[in-house]
DNA sequence: TGCACTTTGGCAACAGCGTTGCTTAAGTGG
DNA sequence: CCACTTAAGCAACGCTGTTGCCAAAGTGCA
């Protein structure tokens, strides 16, 4: 009594030395599944594996146990992905009384995405390898209300300066040293380009929607522009959206969790089964307006007793305390409704005092599962997403459909 | 650029005439697909495509631009489902100036499932065929207090009176004759049984927990036990996931919608992309107990201003447009967070007075999406279930899997 | 009535997927 | 040195959806 199935064939064909056929067959409604379908699924999930594996690299039969194919089959699919230079071997393990099992891995630089965070007051660009392990970096000031052309022009300015330095100087990291040193070619194969901003926005067709504050944005096609001047392919999502998927991308698993970003706003990005839930028009996550105090203080939103309102009101008269324990009221109410199996907290207001959010959400949501009768408790985090987190996140929009985990 | 794979491939196989083949390997996290299951996916995707053609049927040409198939490929699965009892052609429609097409249909009486209903103080049973139309059904008074052999035995009897009746009498239903008299066979062919009851339980498991009030049931085996009592299989699910479960089936589409019900309590049951969302501990849709008035009531369980606490307080005093407007607030607290496409309500609470609550509730979204500044605000509707909704989507819980709406 | 045309749907051959059966490679341990 | 164990590839196979082709069954015009 095994399930089986359940895939997500990865929305960026032909990529990668054409890794992921693709069907060819139009597509309403939910798909059918043929043979390049069947191919690249077990593909991605393969891929997926040793990614997870890290360097420590994963040998084939434990892939095959991890998958359930057949260990001819993952000879098979593996010796694919070694012809399109994906993967490679790398060692041995210690022998268990027969023939040492091959460790494989997969290779860094057989590609690469650019992860770009657009903040109301600055700009990050990441260049991330396969791995999501940030290659190069740059950041730049910049006012998201500047108007459109300026802002397009600095944004592509400043991916393009990124891929000239990272083709020709190996790296220039901040937190370490590469590595591996990249290889011979001086330019550097790439996906595209993912852009991350503050919401609400339209992820499917790369729309902007009305931009707290800046309602200049409202409508504008932020991805078609993009990838018009870029030249290479364009994906937008929401912020909080883009670490969430980051921080999923780390914790590897298939599990759920709630990632809570307390900045200059409180909103939440939500990962489901390891797919992060945008909903239907990409306005999932509106955690800052949800209100736990009917009739309470007015909110920017013109409604009453939002969590932001009181969070920020808080935080506002140094009240760090309540402010926590107003965000955990509202996490308990999302890990209520959603049975998530884990919070992390981010955002410049939750790293300006870390212990006190994490003890006080972590309190509220203690208390709660006391009363439910529950046991283990949900545990609450901080998102180690750092000050990059979110362009890291946003390169993971072109990554992580060459790993199965498709968004849509 | 289309999407492509995804699936499921159904968790109770080996039924039905060997449809739905599973793969046999050992399945560890994520599986691969091999032959037997992409075989499987398609069928049960073609089979959810007649499910949702309903009586009218559908041709061949139609099913494979919807799956994005091979007209071949369509002739060669139906071909299968045709001999395997499960799908017949019935008439052909107009010409568009060549050979019409065949229109084929799901035969309904080629399998059934029971679907049982465990309310505190009664019990429900209906036998549903495949497209989950109620066949026959009996109701029963019981106390779910009366120790668990009473309850066991008390519903294992009404499930053999049920199928006993029904193998022998065509229908008896109260709310419309059979369209279709039933074949020849005196035993009808039945999956499984499907118990849908107030959590919280572990679905997966189908274990009991402290159902609340009847400390009693903590940590009993109900699945297994059953299991072993009727000799078929039993899947176990709270009440609302199971009321979901039920309108999603009749919804049709991948779309994401909540089911709030209101009775003696408060729960809900959420539909994230046509499947139920249960959380990792089946403990998702913990709706009545997300705090809404920070510091409010007292609620029976221990914490302060929960929405059922405000809720059924408001109705106690009479003010049912409160109770509302208190239900609405959470509504909006869950469309903003999941981004879900429509609200059901339902409950005997509600359908005392629906209009109340449908405009209360709908009132709440819309000036939450006015604003927000959204233009189509969520519809808000009574849940279509009506007395047997909770032991329809019970019964779905056995045929959802079929049609590739398989659970985990 | 007859013929051209359109559309549907099955038959046969085919490429490609994972699987099975067997062989070779490469270790350990007595 | 040899028996044994484990890993991984080669070859043949069964089964999938696909492609090429053809028969069936209508419409529409002469």
């Amino acid at each position: 009594m095994n399930g089986n199935g359940n895939g997500g064939a990865g929305d960026l064909n032909g990529r990668l030395g054409g890794l992921n056929g693709g069907t060819g067959g139009r597509t309403v409604g939910v798909a059918g599944v043929n043979l390049l379908a069947l191919r690249s699924h077990n593909g991605a999930l393969i891929l997926d594996l040793l990614r997870t594996a890290g360097p420590a690299g994963i040998s084939r039969l434990e892939l095959a146990d991890r998958t359930g194919l057949t260990p001819q089959a993952v000879s098979k699919i593996t010796a694919r992905l070694r012809a399109d230079g994906l993967v490679t071997e790398a060692g041995q393990r210690a022998s268990t009384g027969g023939k040492p099992r091959t460790v494989l891995r997969l290779v860094p630089h057989a590609g690469h995405a650019v992860g770009l965070h657009l903040d109301r007051d600055e700009l990050t660009v990441v260049l991330c390898d396969l791995t999501g392990a940030v290659v190069a970096m740059r950041r730049a000031a910049l006012s998201l209300g500047a108007g459109s052309e300026a802002v397009i022009e600095g944004a592509a300015g400043e991916v393009e300066a990124l891929l000239e330095g990272a083709s020709r100087v190996p790296v220039d990291l901040e937190t370490e040293a590469a590595p591996t040193p990249p290889p011979g070619p001086s330019t550097v194969p790439v996906l595209g380009v993912g852009v991350a901003l503050p919401g609400p926005l339209d992820h499917l067709h790369g729309v902007l929607h009305r931009v707290t504050g800046i309602p200049e944005w409202d409508g504008f096609p932020l991805r078609a522009v993009l990838a018009r001047r870029l030249g290479m392919p364009v994906v937008v999502d929401k912020d909080t959206n883009a670490a969430a998927l980051g921080l999923a991308a780390v914790t590897g698993g298939h599990g759920s969790f709630a990632y809570l970003h307390l900045g200059t706003g409180l909103g939440a990005g939500l990962v489901i089964d390891g797919r992060v839930h945008r909903g239907a028009r990409t306005r999932a996550g509106e955690f800052g307006h949800q209100v736990v105090q009917l009739d309470g203080p007015l909110c920017g939103c013109g409604n009453r007793g939002c969590i932001e309102a009181l969070c920020l009101a808080a935080v506002a008269r140094g009240d760090v305390e309540e402010a926590a324990r107003v965000l955990g009221t509202g996490a308990a109410n999302l890990v209520g409704l959603l049975d998530v199996e884990l919070v992390l907290l981010g955002g410049r207001t939750v790293e300006a005092c870390p212990e006190v959010f994490v003890r006080g959400v972590g309190g509220v949501l203690d208390e709660w599962a006391r009363l439910q009768g529950e046991d283990p408790q949900v545990p609450v985090r901080v998102a180690s997403g750092g000050a990059t987190g979110v362009a890291e996140g946003a390169a993971q929009l072109l990554l992580a459909p060459l790993f199965g985990r498709a968004d849509v």
